[in-house]
DNA sequence: CTTCTTTCATTGACAACAGAAAAGAATGAA
DNA sequence: TTCATTCTTTTCTGTTGTCAATGAAAGAAG
């Protein structure tokens, strides 16, 4: 016996994804604040959020305000996550990881499974296993899933939800959202991993309330998420952020993309492993023996190391020349070694940034494996929240 | 004696300034064609545009259509560039240039003075000499200037027409708009040298109705403008686009900035001059000697030059791949030197690039140098009808 | 203990805007 | 001549959000 359910999200007025929106990202908040963040007036919010407490989806929060303020105390306003589930799925070369979260995307439950099969098919299979299995688990808290997100990384189209090009999985214009949605009944979003990475960061993470921020990944590969004026860059062709690929030293390493001295050539998880085997002579075997070879205090590796941070951190300080941002997020796995080149990065950044560029804060921060599960939940909710047609519109020309 | 004048611009609708702008920027457009762009029902462009039309700042272009259509033939608009004048004025450490432009940001008066003094009163007096001059000028027009751009290198803030820091002309703070305003009682707009040719680009020039550009001047230093869906961004502390110290080379020679290597440390007029003597012990007085050797044959010289072209590829490489652009827009004074380097730029690029980001069309557009003017005046005519509240607009979060 | 001030929230009237649908206009094709 | 097609306009209608006024809930001031 399930509970009822709540009818889909009452998007009626256009102000609507906006202000919830801003009651996600900026936790317990007045009306009179939401008004002024939004640029409309009070009396727009309180009628735009009347809907959306009646369905359930944002509730009044007792008391609990800044105490000492003048004037009539305010009613601030929280969502509450309870009130809808979404799914999320990462899908890599060799495996892949789904989430169940709430409408504020905390995970709920985690799911993973090795990939054998890379095909189309195979993935769909692997996935739709996960799906299931989440679905299930969905039932025991009496509220619906409204909606999936895929993170693959490539070239994908979000709008159509095709994965136009996916290197990892040997892909080309593969139809993953239609498919998908047809084999579970529900909304379906597809994006790029790291940009729905990006959003998730934006939304609930480090990004929060910045309009201007950068997200770096650091791993197997070299990847960046950039928010500039508050929107998710996707670039003309659907490609942007590879500052993987921004070359470093023109006399670097050779990088498989025929340039030299690519980051990725000499800070990604590969292309140390394999310096590290050349410098020392020992045959690590991956990142993590080249990391405890490192830690161990062997000095070759310990340069290895501090290389790569040179790299990465030069690679931001052109990224923030460029774009000015913020905030530029430092993650992935690659952080496991971050103390032997956070130091390297911070200098190589502070050297590398002009003038007023400076004040960009580069900052560290840790996420497990399920978190880019979790950034494809929240394209989820962008979508089932009305959001992601509004950011993407086109600022014309 | 006068011809009587329009009134203010007719903006009273929200969809106006767009729809202005679409037909500013995609020459005679039918109404269709602009519901279309604009993603609005041709009854709102027909609403919309009657005003427009009794105003006199758009008018119907007869006939001259695509002549083998099926159906009705569309009425085409166009702007009646006479309605309007504009002043636009750009301010070097040296001299300032001012222009004045109609309503299509055509060029009809040009006027230069020398800058002998370059605080904010010496600066207030010189262009208020030329704006004088001008609005004389415009007098024969019979039409009234309705707004004067300035266009200054360094950090300004366009919202508060100040500029915060300008490094060639050493001023720190200065309410130049405000001032401006005061002195001639028309609305003064203050704009970024480069982000303003970059608006001028973007509506009327070479980047015309794309979504996503970047505008690369060469010249005394390296500046870069960048559109990023449809907006020319700002960063979040009103500085981005410095291209001219990506770091190209870590071993490179040093710049003024402090880092090595930076573009504008090999590829800018002071650096090349420097590099040509260094290389050939022949002491060139300037950008112009140190060309002419190049072009007389002389092969340390055309090498100096080839460098530069490999660095501002190699920039532009790093940009592409972070932002992932339609096109790049080389221009500035520096194309004189365009056939020694050309092709430099082309192959450092083409290497550079990743993946589908080499789809990217890499163009170069000489512009004359009033073109920095005319860009001042292009952010006074979107100040004018309304544009640039929206374009600036938040994209929230 | 009242009264004032301040801020937040709500209400109802109102104006503006955009979309839908239908009609009209101007052409080529059948 | 009639039809099909496309562009343009009109009228109507519903939605949105602002405005201005009102109420609510506190602290501050006398």
């Amino acid at each position: 016996m399930r509970t009822t359910l709540p009818e889909a999200f009452p998007a009626h007025t256009p102000a609507v994804p906006q202000i919830f929106t801003i009651v996600l990202s900026h936790g317990p908040v007045t009306r009179a604040e939401i008004a002024r963040r939004a640029g409309v007036s009070p009396a727009a919010v309180t009628k735009a959020v009347r809907p959306l407490i009646e369905a359930g989806y944002l509730v009044e929060e007792a008391g609990e305000d800044l105490p000492p303020a003048l004037g009539r105390p305010a009613n601030a306003l929280r969502v509450d996550g309870g009130r809808a589930l979404f799914i999320g799925v990462k899908v890599t070369g060799d495996s892949a990881i789904a989430v169940l979260t709430d409408l504020r995307c905390r995970i709920r439950v985690t799911r993973r499974a090795s990939l054998d099969d890379r095909s189309p098919d195979g993935v769909l299979a692997t996935t739709g296993e996960l799906v299931t299995e989440l679905l299930v688990e969905a039932e025991g808290f009496g509220v619906q899933v409204r909606g999936i997100g895929f993170a693959v990384s490539g070239d994908v189209v979000r709008t159509d939800g095709t994965v136009r090009y996916s290197p990892f999985l040997d892909w080309r214009d593969v139809p993953l959202g239609e498919r998908a949605a047809a084999a579970t009944g529900l909304p379906v979003t597809v994006e790029n991993d790291v940009r729905a990475l990006t959003v998730a960061e934006q939304w609930f993470g480090a990004g929060a309330g910045l309009t201007d921020f950068a997200l770096v990944t650091v791993g197997a590969g070299i990847g960046c998420g950039l928010v500039v004026g508050g929107r998710v860059v996707s670039g003309a062709h659907g490609v942007a952020g590879e500052i993987g690929h921004l070359s470093i030293d023109p006399t670097g390493p050779p990088c498989h993309c025929g340039n030299r001295g690519c980051v990725e050539a000499i800070a990604s998880d590969p292309a140390i492993v394999r310096e590290v085997r050349a410098r020392t002579g020992i045959h690590v075997a991956d990142a993590a023996e080249a990391l405890a070879l490192a830690r161990g205090g062997d000095t070759a590796a310990r340069q290895v190391y501090a290389r790569a941070g040179e790299a990465i951190g030069r690679a931001i300080g052109s990224l923030v020349n460029l774009l000015g941002p913020e905030r530029v997020i430092i993650s992935g796995e690659g952080l496991a070694a971050h103390d032997l080149f956070a130091d390297r990065i911070q200098d190589a950044f502070t050297v590398s940034a002009f003038g007023t560029a400076a004040r960009c804060e580069v900052s560290t921060h840790p996420l497990p494996f399920e978190a880019w599960a979790r950034g494809a939940a929240a394209t989820a909710i962008q979508s089932f929240i009305g959001s992601d047609s509004r950011s993407g519109g086109s600022g014309w020309r």
